[in-house]
DNA sequence: ATCGGCTCGCGCAA
DNA sequence: TGCGCGAAGCCGAT
């Protein structure tokens, strides 16, 4: 049962007698299953005897979004499409502004639901949407195990101050929606573009950035997710605790993309983590702090840090320390091109970018080590800050995510404590190329990364080599 | 190989 | 008001 927390009314007008359906404007959670918004809207609609439509908004010039992310989406939405056809839910995709698809759909709507975004422009595009809705718009949250303003009301310091609060409410929130049969169809007189079995058609008509390409490592979809939580249960679970920081070893579960699109609930992965007999407790609680402390406190600090994307969001004592250190003179200076071209004389650092520029994805620890030697290697912190968050969001499958933006920021204080002072990083923490080579087998992660691009470029496509 | 020191601010005990 | 301690640090001393 869904947690009543998670349920806002965003506005508390009349029904729409006008109404012929209950209207779910889904553009966070992607997916049919384990999502309370769309169970929300299904209980509406059942209340009173009417069909669920579920609208989509996609905007090809959505901030950052490229082919490499709508493609993935896409995919997601297809397979998304089949299952509510298979449950007698109308899905419609339309081309414009997510909120003006949305308000343009909510004039046939008895009552609006929405789903949940942690970014400015998604909780302006709710605030918009619940403003001027001719009919009541309910909010559901279904996108972070506790929700944010249930677990806190400021901006954490970091994990520690956070965490005892998530563990206090944890098991309240690990609450999965109810799903009611299949209904009546919706009335088929609302055009969409999506042909759920083509996602491919409406793609290659996309007016959108080309220059990022799709990739072969992650295929978008709930089904896909799943199976990749179900792998992750049986084959890296065991361990994780231990592995999961060795970038030479894949023991992570690698789920980012899915929880970035919507494409798999939080809520469902954590249940199901919790639930597992795979690895011991300390492998189920390293994999929990992962999904909800660090999630989570991604999601706190781009609620209530209003410039997340900016220098200025950093804390204080680390914004000082860069700045007394911006002249020092650096180890070596590359430009944006040079970074994203992976031409640097760091081979871990090279195959890290690679790793983020043909498959979408970096691996966690590699990805810290990614943004400090960006910081390293800047004319100054504050172009080093805007350069890791443009790379960020445009290569990763998961970027455009309140975890890049706190990622990035991480890199340069964020949610972290002072250490030695050191050129350039001032008492930020830093890290080395010799502090990697001592703790990992930085060729067997240059290896990963090479059998990872051969696989894109198609030229290795057997399971057992 | 392991250990302490480096540094700031929160949260809790006193 | 004092004290312990923290996402993954580094370095130099044992």
């Amino acid at each position: 049962m869904t947690h009543p927390a998670r349920v806002h009314i965003r506005r508390d007008s009349p029904e729409n007698s006008a109404g012929r359906f209950v209207l779910y404007w889904m553009q966070q959670a992607q997916r049919a299953r384990a999502n309370p918004a769309l169970e929300e809207a299904v209980r509406l609609a059942d209340e009173r005897g009417l069909p669920v439509v579920v609208g989509f908004g996609l905007d090809e010039h959505y901030p950052d979004a490229n082919l490499r992310h709508f493609a993935f989406m896409l995919e997601g939405l297809a397979e998304t499409a089949r299952e509510l056809e298979e449950r007698g839910i109308g899905f419609v995709l339309r081309r414009g502004r997510p909120p003006e698809v949305a308000l343009d759909l909510a004039r046939h709507a008895r009552i609006l639901v929405c789903d949940r975004g942690y970014l400015r422009h998604q909780r302006q595009w709710r605030d918009l949407v619940a403003e001027r809705a001719p009919c009541p718009v309910v909010e559901v949250e279904g996108e972070v195990v506790v929700p944010v303003e249930a677990a806190s009301d400021r901006a954490e310091i970091g994990a520690r101050t956070l965490r005892p609060k998530i563990r206090r409410l944890l098991d309240a929130f690990l609450d999965l929606p109810d799903e009611r049969g299949p209904r009546r169809r919706a009335a088929a007189d609302l055009e969409t573009l999506l042909d759920p079995d083509d996602p491919e058609a409406l793609l290659a008509t996309l007016d959108v950035d080309r220059s990022v390409l799709p990739v072969r490592r992650f295929r978008g979809g709930t089904s896909e997710a799943e199976a990749r939580l179900a792998r992750f249960l049986e084959e890296r679970l065991e361990g994780y605790a231990e592995a999961r920081n060795d970038p030479g070893r894949a023991a992570t579960s690698e789920l980012s993309p899915y929880l970035h699109f919507g494409q798999i609930s939080p809520v469902a992965v954590a249940v199901a983590v919790q639930g597992s007999g795979a690895g011991s407790p300390q492998d189920r609680a390293a994999f929990l702090e992962e999904l909800v402390v660090r999630r989570e406190l991604s999601c706190n600090f781009t609620w209530h840090v209003e410039d997340y994307d900016r220098f200025s969001a950093l804390p204080g004592w680390a914004r000082a320390t860069l700045s007394a250190h911006a002249g020092d003179p650096r180890p070596a200076l590359y430009d944006i091109e040079e970074l994203e071209a992976a031409d640097t004389h760091d081979p871990a650092w090279n195959a890290a970018m690679r790793e983020m520029r043909e498959t979408g994805y970096m691996h966690n620890y590699m990805r810290m080590y990614w943004g400090k030697k960006i910081l390293e290697w800047s004319r100054s912190p504050e172009e080093a800050f805007a350069t890791a968050l443009r790379l960020d969001n445009r290569w990763f499958l998961d970027g455009r995510d309140p975890n890049g933006y706190a990622g990035v920021a991480w890199c340069f204080g964020l949610h972290d404590r002072p250490w030695p002072e050191r050129p350039v990083f001032g008492k930020v923490r830093s890290m080395t190329a010799a502090g990697l080579a001592r703790k990992f087998d930085v060729g067997a992660y240059i290896r990963r990364v090479d059998a990872l691009l051969r696989a894109e470029d198609g030229k290795q496509m057997t399971e057992d080599g």
